[in-house]
DNA sequence: AATTAAATTGTAATCATTACAAATTAGTAT
DNA sequence: ATACTAATTTGTAATGATTACAATTTAATT
């Protein structure tokens, strides 16, 4: 994913242009691993050692605000982030600690009458089929 | 729920009968409100000033390793206790802050080929039908 | 080029949770 | 009943993710 792409996603959610933002939504669109703020930051210094941590927070709940990055829940500890804003389950490894993506349609899933459902989530956990081995 | 049936369950799962760690469960199993632990502990401290946080903590963790209770990361930043231990989805509302139960099959949801999955979690959030009023 | 509101930065605070060591206690053997 | 031992409880201190905040910088517009 280009940078030009990145602009022009941003415009139509009314996003400021900041080089901090594009590298953040960047970053996420290109690894998939489903990274914690801490491992944003980390691979944001490399490239710009003054980028902020701060920055990242701001940068990751933006993103979230706008639609363009999913929260991922699913660790105790901290909060990660998917660029993969299509429904989908995710399953952590207890062994490794790696996130899988899985295929799970929403219909699959019932919600409650009367209720106004915003947002779903499926988290499964266990061991990876390359930590069974 | 009354201590005898609690003293039974713990023997049966080769916990330790104390007094703290039966009055934890007690409380969650007669309070199905999802609660944290500050909430379990300050709960606590109304009938034993002595009551320590960490013993909260301590318990907690213990209830959730031998299965009695189910640990709810619903919230962001802090973890909730469940003793309904039965597969059912929980439904957060992000006016009040309650959390829901809803039904929810487990055969509803796919897993992975190959992996093993010892716990699926599945977490709405939205608004709830009292505050939509 | 000037303006302005928004974004970035760095530091300090917050808050849930964990680490740890000393004191206490439940369950068992004597 | 008493003594013993390993587990539990307690209190304090540390950890670590996240947020608050004020000063500086900057993107977008005039």
């Amino acid at each position: 994913m280009n940078t030009q792409q990145i602009t022009e996603i941003f415009k139509s959610k009314g996003l400021k242009l900041t080089p901090q933002r594009i590298a953040v939504y960047k970053f996420l669109k290109e690894n998939p691993i489903h990274p914690d703020a801490l491992t944003v930051y980390e691979k944001m210094v490399e490239s710009n050692p003054s980028f902020s941590k701060t920055t990242v927070y701001n940068c990751l709940q933006t993103l979230c605000d706008c639609g363009l990055l999913i929260p991922v829940n699913i660790d105790k500890d901290k909060i990660r982030f998917d660029a993969d804003t299509s429904f989908h389950g995710h399953f952590k490894c207890t062994k490794c600690g790696d996130i899988y993506d899985f295929q799970c349609t929403e219909s699959n899933v019932c919600g409650i009458e009367g209720f106004e459902t915003l947002q779903k989530d499926v988290y499964y956990s266990g061991i990876c089929k390359r930590c069974k081995k």
